[in-house]
DNA sequence: AGCACGCCGACT
DNA sequence: GTCGGCGTGCTC
């Protein structure tokens, strides 16, 4: 009998292919086990997605699998039903998805390997040769290189064509080598789980939530909630639910934002669930990852906490999903393959039958609209201490940092107390511009203004690094006038020293706070009180060791406002929520908020800590303007060396979609917003739409006929 | 993605 | 004339 089956590769292509499954490897041959597979000229690991009798297509001459690399599948028929989902809700390839979930030493693939051949070693001799042949040919003297290699030692763009060139001549032949599979441990049948004791007192309120949501954990259905209140009083709920989840011995995966993976949650964990708990992070060496995996693998850990690529653990019998802080942008992955952890942990969750709980104080709008909407909204009572706080309208005479404001700090400095100053923006001034002839210094690599750095004497692209030293003359028209345009944190810290020489001032950025063990060395001497006032950006606000201070300044948070993204007014009501937590909580703390736009209705709800009065003013906005939660909303960008051939295929693009699209709003295409990165065009373009379906029609038919480097954004 | 093939412009 | 650019098509 022949075997026939279905593998997906861990390539940007939206197809599986089929082989042939030869007598040898019929037995281990399962559903979700990884193999190795001839593809082309090449050897790649595949993942069998499917197993059948007979040919799927006819009138194809099959090839046969040349491994079978798993004694038992690495992806549970679950997992590759979630993933393919997930798959097809962002338009990126379900191999790569497959690929991501696992440790890279398990996805091998062939390398092509060049070698100088008799012929050639002659030829350098004898022959005439083309100076970059023979600038290849002598460098291949030594040892065997790859394409890529060659490529960019010696910046040829076609590798291709001039590698088959040599090939023909027979100067070199190529070979493809391979690493050799790693053999992998069989995978151990999970253990019994021993009932953990969480001790936890646990307030009426609380009570009857953790009630609601394990009352239908006992379903074995999928349900989900939004739990909508104060970090510790969903934490403590959290707990129990995981509890009640170990009990019936199933488990739990709990995802964080990237940047919460402190030392101190770690603890807090390990603490309460002892070794039952994996904890995965971005810091991880390679290895300990790999043990990790295997420990979740082979069922040894009843929770695994972890970043929004910990969605893809091996975890089965997966009974809770908690994405605490709902609103994190960092649960979004900007770089292929493109996918929302929130989304995928909703459909892993429907997927498995498991409990789905969101946890945030600011949910995002389209969680909360949709929780309320559909009733499983769970609200914790929420009490906090008001704090003081003031929006203050900027006045640029009396400087960056307006009288007001100063007052307050000197007040609390002389009662001996500490200041937290945050500003969203690295360096001296976002732009230099010549007074002149209005020349804005910008990056050769990036169509992006260059960021003065009065410290490095630099002017610095914050998107590639790139870097001329400071300019003296507009080197335009000669001018000595060059004035400054907006206001970063170097210029604050600046300010702040000349109006306060007495006191001690220090910043906290990414520029001057390059290691780690610096930025701890400045929040221990905050801490300490070494230091007074303490300016910082977001890096600052997301530390969590950073103790409480009883006066915070917020300068400019407006800055995301002008964004041309419908989630700008979001973003800056989170922005301030963030830079407000490190408040004392005692009533006695003050917030100021300094801002051109001090009416806007983000920084005022913001400032009074309403999230239901910020949510149903942007909700009416969102359904005016039809955005999402009301529509469904994708990005297209494209990008490639050469604009001109940008410009007309995304035209044409554009042409195709509009001749199919209906109901299909197009905007677009249009140069990006950054419209030139690390020396790569960029056109972007929005399709908007009431029903996805109609995307999902449109994009299928219309994106395979593009051939442009793309990336999609699914937005929510 | 990576690789092969086939078609056109600017150079020895 | 051909070399080297890239646009196109295919991979089970």
């Amino acid at each position: 009998m022949r075997l026939y089956v279905e593998v997906a590769l861990p390539l940007p292509l939206n197809q599986a292919f089929s082989y042939t499954v030869p007598e040898l490897w019929q037995e281990r041959i399962k559903m979700g086990v990884r193999v190795l597979v001839p593809f082309g000229e090449r050897i790649l690991t595949g993942f069998v997605i499917e197993i059948r009798k007979k040919r799927l297509k006819k009138g194809l001459r099959l090839k046969e699998i040349k491994e079978v690399l798993d004694e038992k599948p690495v992806f549970s028929p679950f997992f590759l039903s979630f993933t393919r989902k997930l798959s097809n809700y962002y338009y990126s390839s379900w191999g790569e998805l497959l690929q991501a979930s696992l440790p890279p030493s398990y996805v091998i693939r062939s390398k092509t390997k060049i070698f100088l051949s008799e012929k050639g070693k002659e030829a350098l001799w004898r022959e005439k040769l083309p100076n970059k042949e023979r600038l290849i040919l002598n460098l291949l003297q030594k040892k065997a290189y790859t394409p890529f290699f060659l490529q960019k030692k010696y910046r040829i763009k076609n590798i291709s064509s001039l590698l088959s060139q040599l090939s023909k001549k027979g100067l070199i032949h190529l070979r493809r080598e391979m690493k050799k599979p790693v053999r992998r441990r069989l995978y151990l049948d999970p253990v019994p789980q021993r009932q953990l004791e969480i001790d936890f007192s646990l307030e009426k309120s609380l009570r009857t939530i953790v009630e609601q949501v394990s009352l239908k954990g006992e379903e074995k259905g999928f349900f989900n909630f939004l739990l909508f209140g104060p970090k510790n009083k969903r934490e403590t709920v959290y707990f129990h639910l995981i509890k009640r989840v170990l009990v019936r011995k199933e488990k739990t995966l709990f995802l964080v934002p990237e940047i919460s993976l402190s030392k101190c949650l770690i603890e807090k964990f390990e603490n309460k669930l002892g070794k039952k708990v994996a904890i995965l992070h971005s810091r991880m060496s390679e290895r300990k990852r790999e043990l990790e995996w295997q420990k979740i693998k082979d069922g040894e850990a009843a929770v695994v906490v972890g970043p929004r690529s910990a969605l893809f653990s091996p975890i089965d019998n997966l009974g809770l999903i908690i994405v605490e802080e709902e609103h994190d942008d960092s649960y979004f992955q900007q770089e292929k393959p493109f996918y929302d952890a929130r989304k995928g942990a909703w459909l892993r969750a429907r997927e498995e039958k498991a409990i789905l709980v969101y946890g945030s104080a600011m949910p995002t709008v389209g969680a909360f609209y949709r929780a309320k909407k559909g009733g499983y909204l769970l609200s914790l009572d929420k009490k906090e201490p008001k704090n003081n706080v003031l929006i203050l309208e900027e006045k640029s005479k009396e400087g960056i940092v307006s009288l007001r404001f100063r007052e307050k700090i000197r007040d609390r400095l002389k009662q001996g107390e500490q200041v937290l100053v945050f500003i969203n923006r690295r360096g001296y001034a976002p732009l230099l511009i010549c007074s002149k002839c209005n020349y804005i210094p910008k990056c050769i690599n990036c169509d992006i203004a260059l960021t003065y750095h009065k410290k490095e004497e630099k002017l610095i692209c914050h998107y590639c690094n790139y870097y001329l030293p400071k300019m003296e003359v507009c080197p335009e028209c000669g001018s000595k006038i060059i004035k400054m345009g907006g206001v970063g944190i170097e210029a604050v810290a600046e300010e702040l020293k000349k109006s306060f020489p007495q006191n001690r001032i220090d910043s906290f950025t990414s520029d001057e706070t390059e290691t780690k063990k610096e930025q701890e060395r400045i929040i221990r001497s905050f801490s300490r009180g070494k230091i007074d006032i303490l300016v910082g950006t977001q890096l600052l606000a997301h530390q969590a060791a950073l103790p409480s201070v009883s006066l915070i300044g917020i300068l400019y948070p407006e800055t995301m406002l002008a964004l041309s993204d419908y989630r700008a007014s979001q973003k800056t009501f989170q922005t301030i929520d963030l830079f407000m937590r490190p408040i004392r909580d005692d009533g006695q703390g003050e917030v100021i908020i300094q801002t051109a736009l001090p009416y806007h209705f983000s920084i005022q709800a913001a400032a009074s800590q309403d999230y239901i009065s910020f949510f149903n003013h942007e909700i009416k906005l969102r359904r005016l303007m039809n955005y999402p939660p009301f529509s469904h909303v994708v990005g297209i960008l494209f990008y490639g060396e050469n604009l001109r051939t940008l410009a007309r295929k995304s035209r044409e693009f554009s042409a195709q979609v509009e001749s199919i699209a209906k109901e299909v709003e197009i905007l677009g295409p249009a140069l990006a917003g950054v419209k030139r990165l690390r020396g790569v065009n960029r056109v972007q373009m929005i399709l908007k739409a009431k029903k996805r379906k109609c995307l999902d029609e449109v994009l299928e038919e219309t994106l395979k006929n593009v051939r442009l480097k793309k990336s999609i954004c699914v937005f929510s």
